[in-house]
DNA sequence: ATTAGCACTCGGAAGATGTGAGTGCTAACA
DNA sequence: TGTTAGCACTCACATCTTCCGAGTGCTAAT
């Protein structure tokens, strides 16, 4: 345990830290109002601070910086809510002006909290688990080609483009747009490719000549593509960072940010409630040099959203955990008023 | 006109700088096996070419490197085209393994250009021009929300979630669906405003009671939004570009690729054929440090959509040009077969 | 017309130097 | 016994110096 004044100093420390990104030195802390006491001082529980494995030196005789250990206490123990009423009141615009459009809101969210941080935003959209299939709709376009339009339940609409291979004949056809109606609608999404197996493929085989390659084709139609959709924003906030002032990162940093799958597993595994995630506690190797700061927001009773926050380990915990728990308040409420009333 | 040495002078000149991204001096060219020329000699003809503006020097005692007029010159009059096959196989395979899913298709083809020059390349969708509405649908979730879906003549779906303000009544909504269905689909997507301000007006006027509110109401859902879709493949491959080896460059792009109006404006503009825009005769501030290469692909008769690839001015314009050639037709060709036979 | 030769230029890498912000340690002090 | 002043020491970083080599332009010879 800490004493209070080890507490003191470390918090001086890395919200110094936090703010400039320069190695901070005992002379500086001790200038402060708070603390009266001289630099020597300081300089001695600098260096128990440091046993303790909480601050480090970039050499041997630089000013200290906290360690990725630093800052976990900090978020743990040291950080306390603070009051972001101008932040907290541009989210809560956002939400409500754009009422309409879900998507756009959660966009614009993600924008938002973008600039208000620095840093950059990622919210998953909502996961699909317990959606059911509201409707199945295949529209002719041209004799050749078709749009599939699959709407769940939860108001997510899929749609495919593709083109009709020759052999089908338009009464077959016909008859199996009747027969997906009849038999998906009301199915889980996730049960589809099972129900497609069994009771659609049956079906098939009894009223349909073609029915293997029908079968085949209406598959590829029909597999609905559950991974969650990414809305990025601020992805250029975060070079203006000091630690971005080498290529190198910024390389790793957008490989990382373009591979959407890496993300999506990564944030899918969150669950409920808000997590901080520090440098190397990251297991994902391309954001070891990152702290990753997540929450969730609900849609309905089961579905879950995540939204999460990239920035270098010296990133404002204080005001971004106050930021992100008041988007997720603000979000999770929304839908609740647009889905439950 | 440049004489025949001169042309050829150039040509070595820009090839090796394309390739090393280093001034070139004149021994390095007399080394070369084509020319049998004296360095000394060169230096003569690089003066020439520095005269006519061509080239320049980075300081008064470096090599050459091309001016923007001089990969001007090189674009109109030295390129030839090149055998790409490898390249031009992997374009083709991609285009014809994912015959079914146009969205896939586009976003694929995005990404291989990318990888295959290392420049960032961008697709646009197709404008929308002469679609016409082919299906307008409204789909209850749950009491207070419902997802519209408006589909095209050419197969693109727009869809919109929203709730329902308490005042409305169920039968009136339901009237109103009908009005839409009966007056809107075959309507240009361009005019759909227009006829929602006339014709549509009027109907509900004599049938609704609340008719302004559900006039408001219909027109933020029917909005059509006809900004093409932006697909973007290889944001950071070119960060491995030499010239992006300073931050604020980079921050500069990035912003810029960030802002999609601003892209869609750019690219919009183009018309049919391929188009080299180098450095400083781009207008767009933000890429003048820039070559944007540009093509278009056809969907149907009318509908264009524009390939992008954004490189450094020293840019490998030989292999980008056939590539790029080559993807639009492909891409033109496919959708051909697909939407008109 | 071409080329060899030569004096000159200049960027950039490698080393030299100075400065200042920092440290740890010791001894004096309240 | 905890706190502080003082001091010698360390090291990154900025600046300056030096040096080298790849390049040039010009002139005179071929």
């Amino acid at each position: 345990m800490l004493t209070k004044r080890q507490l003191l100093i470390l918090q001086s420390i890395i919200d110094d830290f936090i703010e400039t990104a320069h190695p901070i030195g005992s002379r500086a802390i001790s200038k402060k109002a708070k603390i009266n006491l001289s630099a020597a001082t300081i300089r001695n529980v600098m260096a128990d601070l440091e046993d303790m494995e909480l601050l480090e030196k970039t050499h041997s005789s630089s000013g200290r910086i906290p360690s990725e250990k630093g800052y976990r206490y900090y978020v743990d123990h040291v950080i306390a809510p603070t009051i972001r009423d101008k932040e907290i009141a541009i989210i809560k615009n956002i939400i409500q002006d754009n009422m309409i459009e879900l998507e756009h809101v959660v966009q614009l969210s993600a924008e938002v909290l973008s600039q208000l941080t620095n840093y950059t935003a990622i919210i998953l959209g909502p996961n699909e688990v317990d959606a059911t299939l509201k409707q199945i709709q295949i529209i002719n376009l041209t004799p050749q080609t078709a749009v599939a339009i699959l709407v769940t339940s939860t108001g997510h609409v899929e749609h495919k483009s593709f083109s009709i291979p020759k052999g089908f004949n338009v009464s077959d056809f016909e008859k199996v747009v009747n027969i997906l109606n009849d038999r998906l609608v009301g199915v889980p999404i996730v049960k589809l490719p099972y129900t497609l197996q069994t009771e659609v493929y049956e079906l098939l085989k009894q009223h349909i000549t073609e029915h293997e390659l029908m079968y085949e084709y209406i598959q590829s139609i029909v597999r609905y593509d559950d991974t969650a959709k990414l809305y990025v924003g601020g992805q250029s906030n975060i070079l203006m960072q000091p630690e971005f002032k080498d290529v190198e990162k910024i390389y790793e940093f957008y490989t990382m940010l373009e591979d959407e799958d890496e993300i999506i597993k990564l944030l899918a595994e969150q669950h409920d409630g808000l997590k901080v995630t520090i440098g190397n506690e990251n297991k994902n190797e391309a954001i070891k040099n990152f702290s990753l700061i997540t929450t969730t927001y609900k849609l309905g009773v089961n579905q879950l959203g995540t939204i999460a926050l990239f920035g270098p380990t010296r990133m404002e915990y204080r005001k971004v955990i106050t930021l992100l728990k008041s988007l997720s308040n603000e979000m999770t409420d929304l839908f609740y008023v647009t889905f439950n009333k």
